[in-house]
DNA sequence: TCTATATAATTGATATATCAATTATATTTG
DNA sequence: CAAATATAATTGATATATCAATTATATAGA
């Protein structure tokens, strides 16, 4: 079988840009927040345009599962960024609140977010974007339907 | 502060993309082999090419790092894929060798990926793999030099 | 209504991710 | 050569990933 190394495959070349993001992105998080994560500052920005989400829906957006949210979740609680209060109408899922500390922190994050973004865009045009989400959309969708 | 939910963008495409090719690549690689993760995989296929690698280089090559290298190798040792012995010239350094029941999964293994690859490529042309490399490649080089 | 089924969240077990500190060995340089 | 520096690997601590099992509550259907 002659199969090409996993280095020389694109897959290898999306991980790679994936985490270098990643990183990058933390990195300008780190400098100006203590003690937030990407992925629990994405839940921050989730809950704060939509106060009624679920754990379970919230670890959809993030791409976790149930028990990483749940975990998840409670280290946000420890931290004090966020407050679990029960649902009176379905008493199975939580309210989930976000405290003064977590609005502190959603006054400084978008703005590097969106630095992060732009400055990691820098160059590529609206079609080449197109371009980006049509293919890698196709390779989700045999990933899914296969 | 006008900021795009996480959702809506090209980041978050690149991630559910990602995540869907390691869990089809899993399930796949799952139903033929017993105890073998797509990066314990990736090891292996990395070491049986090029065997005089250390731990360090096949941390990079999977994006990990040396921590977890150390973890996933004693795993790897502990259920009989891996062998470590000194390397008399570097004694800092470990030679790993893959064992017979390492050279096993490789009977088995490239076929997999293979089918894992094509599959999840179908339908997607020369072109626009290339198209998804350079476009990859831009961002990636923006985060790693801004 | 009562039972079966579905859903949200949690927990346990094990692996991996990440950072900082440490150990052992090699290499460089004064 | 000896001391300083560099390198490969390990370890500890904590968070996250993943799967399976469990708990508590809701809902649907007989």
């Amino acid at each position: 079988m002659n199969l090409a190394l996993p280095s020389e495959t694109i897959f290898h070349i999306i991980e790679s840009t994936i985490k270098e993001y990643r990183k990058f992105a933390q990195k300008n998080i780190s400098e100006k927040i203590n003690d937030i994560t990407i992925d629990q500052g994405l839940v921050l920005l989730f809950l704060n345009n939509h106060p009624e989400l679920t754990q379970k829906e919230i670890a959809e957006l993030v791409f976790k599962d149930n028990a990483s949210m749940t975990r998840m979740i409670n280290t946000m609680v420890q931290k004090k960024h966020l407050k679990r209060s029960m649902n009176p109408i379905d008493r199975r899922r939580y309210k989930i609140e976000i405290t003064n500390k977590g609005k502190e922190v959603l006054e400084t994050l978008p703005s590097i977010i969106n630095y992060n973004r732009n400055s990691s865009l820098k160059g590529i045009t609206k079609n080449e974007l197109n371009q980006l989400e049509v293919i890698l959309g196709k390779i989700r969708t045999n990933c899914t339907k296969t």
